[in-house]
DNA sequence: ATGAGTGCAAATGCTTTGCATCCTG
DNA sequence: CAGGATGCAAAGCATTTGCACTCAT
């Protein structure tokens, strides 16, 4: 699975065209750098940086875009209310539409995929007792705490944590 | 545990009593509302609500005083995005402080809590081997689905869903 | 009395929309 | 060459902030 990134924008292309859709030079711009970003960036993330490409680019077209991959299942959305210490309550973009979950690190923000193990069925199991006649479509998990890189940070601003 | 909102309410004004903080009569009635509200509620809901009876309540206040119960530790923030059908992207607060999930219906919008002390859901959320290092402190989980109501309702808007 | 809390309105930040123009299919 | 897509700016929401005034302690 080298070049994931790459397979992704592919796979994008190919399906917009199929669906009809037109593959103007801004959607190329964005399907490109979108698709390579494991960041999971917010929509005015994607424009700051298009922007220095091209200099014409709008917000109507990335949050257009992105909707229209959002329609095509080529993206997932996430939202995290502010953090400790209010960072961003924008809708960040994912590329990674494999089933996965999310771990954000308090201290720096940075969000990690987890793939999602066959272990989430067990979870809808649980769920019957709890909420019966609820039909699961989907499982999300958010796992909040401090990522390896800033629990190793021994000195600095670490202490920010509460 | 009957009547777990009159405990809620008493639990809420006795700590930020103990805390300094000063009970306002706006205060008062914002925790009235909120500790006996399973719904979820935006700081909108809880202020148009509010308007009802007291005309002069402002969001500035409401605002104010869920962030004196959050950093208190009364209150849960939950982020959804927008829906299936683009309902709200508002934060929701909620008065539930125990360790719980949530069950959002696709087609009502509608939120139930689901307790997290079954064995099965709590066995199902180590993620060592894919994120070494990470330090775990929460985990949020959200099921999307259809809720048990709109499962059943053979005809009407069933169909919104995909 | 005194400073936290209130209320209003203006400001901010993210996202959506209206509409004239452009350009892909 | 027709309708989808773009770009700009203005409009919409949720939330925050500034500041004079009020009231719980």
């Amino acid at each position: 699975m080298r070049a994931a990134h790459k397979e992704r924008f592919d796979r994008m292309v190919a399906d917009l065209r199929h669906k009809g859709l037109k593959l103007t030079p801004q959607r190329l711009a964005i399907l490109r750098m979108f698709s390579a970003d494991e960041s999971h960036p917010t929509a005015q993330d994607l424009y700051a940086r298009l922007r220095v490409t091209f200099p014409t680019m709008s917000f109507a077209t990335v949050y257009n875009t992105l909707d229209a991959l959002l329609g095509a299942g080529h993206v997932a959305t996430l939202n995290l209310g502010p953090g400790p210490r209010g960072e961003a309550r924008a809708t960040r973009f994912d590329p990674n539409t494999e089933p996965h979950h999310h771990a954000v690190c308090d201290v720096c923000g940075g969000i990690t995929d987890i793939p999602a193990t066959t272990r989430a069925l067990v979870a809808s199991d649980a769920l019957h007792s709890a909420a019966p006649g609820f039909e699961v479509r989907t499982v999300e998990r958010l796992y909040r705490g401090v990522c390896a890189e800033c629990a190793g940070t021994k000195g600095s601003e670490t202490r920010l944590l509460s």
